[in-house]
DNA sequence: ACAGGTTTGGAAACCGTTTTCCTTATCCTA
DNA sequence: TAGGATAAGGAAAACGGTTTCCAAACCTGT
């Protein structure tokens, strides 16, 4: 393995200056520069990043703690955009990611990850998917070991930032679309509603109230606790006395779909999250997009500010409205 | 931080005995182990993995290459059972593991990748999704830099294994069970296979050729390209003239059964890998089940057993035949 | 009581960088 | 032309462990 000390023989400098070289320090002429570059090339040097780490003592490593609920593919799809998104942004900013699951953290285990996290040199986690009284969590961002960026929870302070989409507006949005779109005598919403404690299921309701007094028609709220077969089974319950369904979630608007197919009934049904799995409800369905792959390239690099001394805050990322279908989808 | 120097002055022994303590090296007395244990405990000391690393030049750092088609939602829930299946495993053997997608390793980064996990210090990788004439493959196989793992993909040599199910029996024994389930007059069979380069095609063809050898059907072979979309329109084309459809994934399993309901015809078709999508194609029916989520965890047990010295080999994964429908699967 | 073997524990070099001084050399300015 | 300011580069001490080698202490059996 050739080291900085080859380098340094090969360009007639020391070491140090070859670190400053290779680190873009100021105060270096233009002819060591090129001196040190050509001997780098030419001995085709890599920095090691360990002893990097260990001397800088910044290891420029960070966590991405995701909660994959191995049952449903939905999240799936959803987790697999925030890894890639994540990846790819960490790469770029050359930090190293390491992900982590939620099931690893299981209460008597947080500890024993935390000082895993802190023995390997990570200065800062993402976590997503977690809700905002989750133990885990909260013991996470309290001891301020870490600088923090919670995805879709909003909690912001000195070191910890949040990044979300604004959940009340775009429910508001995508069941405004809907509803206008069935104009006719429709006026009884029907609306099945995520887990009572997470923070997006309370946003994504407050839309909804919003939209019934903005469009005054008639709400009934129903929890499906983000669960495709609650959702089918609320539908199958409700669905009949009810004008048009909307679902805080698309897998639960998958259910509700299907439910009303099995019952022959034909109301409109929209969802939340834009995952490719909607194309196989059955039906064309209005859902809002979030792009989770931009919102987890946003935060890395909220982390990587964080970690750079600035100060947490809230970053709210755009929305979209689409409508999605299989002949659409498929590929 | 507190590290292996406070650690020994206040056990009162030299920092070289602590580090054998916490490394079990033998010719430790029962004492000084004591000591040195309770000065650890005392002091909450945990070592720094980085500089244990430098130190040791062993970093426990593998990488996981996976490949994300971002388009398809079936790959996204394989891929999340390879990732949740090695970082578990990962983290029991307290390795690292880095992701790495494919999509960093075009042509012209893949060198450029190459440096960065080897300052990174990355020994082993473990490579998933990719067909055997890759280019990106072969050339992380050639360079003997890495012990890498190779899921899927038959290569073995002394520092290269590979981890896969038997791709022509399992195709064999799911086609067999829908073709003996659905007797009658049956005797023309539609196979779509994957793609024409790819390893686990090739090898589930042959499953299928010796099965039409076994049982004496006339069989006809279209190539799908593991595309759901041309799974389609193939059986849009051929559907009706066959009696039964056996497809080389569960993706174009769906695009078969899709493409028969509109048709309006109901003949067999069987799938292979056991994704959850498949209970959406509105009709029961068979596949294979892999267990992508022990097969990766497998992986990373090989890449130890790589770094550790060992020799590379061949290692089979057990398959399973199930029956996934809709009502089953929902959550 | 002593030669020789075996435990046990310590001293110090080392892993490959970064970073903090510190020393020159060079350049203004009065 | 002296004097201070600035630029350029080097020496060496970290960073926090591991590992090699060596010495002391402890056993044996004779």
């Amino acid at each position: 393995m050739t080291t900085i000390r080859d380098v340094a023989k090969r360009a007639g400098v020391a070491v140090s200056t070859v670190s400053k070289v290779i680190n873009h320090y100021p105060n270096i002429s233009e002819d060591t520069i090129r001196r040190v570059t050509e001997a780098i090339d030419e001995l085709q040097f890599v920095p090691n990043a360990i002893a990097s780490s260990l001397s800088s003592k910044q290891s420029g490593r960070i966590a991405l703690i995701l909660n994959p609920n191995t049952q449903t593919q939905a999240i799936d799809e959803i987790t697999m955009r925030y890894m890639t998104g994540a990846v790819t942004r960490a790469r770029e900013l050359r930090m190293e990611l390491l992900p982590v699951f939620f099931s690893m953290l299981e209460e008597k285990s947080v500890e024993e990850v935390e000082t895993f996290l802190h023995s390997q040199g990570v200065g800062g986690l993402i976590i997503c998917g977690m809700s905002k009284d989750d133990y885990v969590l909260q013991r996470l961002v309290a001891r301020e070991h870490f600088k923090v960026v919670l995805v879709d929870v909003p909690i912001s302070n000195a070191s910890t930032s949040y990044v979300s989409v604004d959940q009340r507006a775009a429910q508001a949005d995508v069941a405004r679309k809907t509803i206008l779109e069935n104009q006719g005598p429709s006026k009884d919403v029907l609306y099945i509603s995520g887990k009572q404690n997470g923070y997006v299921s309370e946003d994504r309701l407050q839309g909804m109230l919003d939209l019934a007094r903005e469009l005054e028609f008639n709400l009934s709220v129903h929890s499906g606790e983000f669960s495709e077969k609650k959702a089918r089974e609320i539908t199958l319950k409700y669905g009949e006395v009810n004008d048009i369904i909307v679902c805080a979630s698309d897998l639960m608007a998958i259910g509700a779909m299907r439910a009303l197919m099995d019952l022959d009934i034909f109301h409109p049904v929209c969802g939340f999250d834009g995952i490719t799995l909607m194309g196989y409800a059955g039906k064309q369905m209005n859902t809002v997009r979030q792009n989770f792959h931009d919102i987890a390239a946003e935060a890395v690099d909220e982390v990587a500010r964080l970690i750079g001394g600035e100060q947490g805050r809230a970053v709210i990322m755009p929305h979209e409205l689409v409508r999605l279908e299989y002949m659409d989808i498929i590929v």
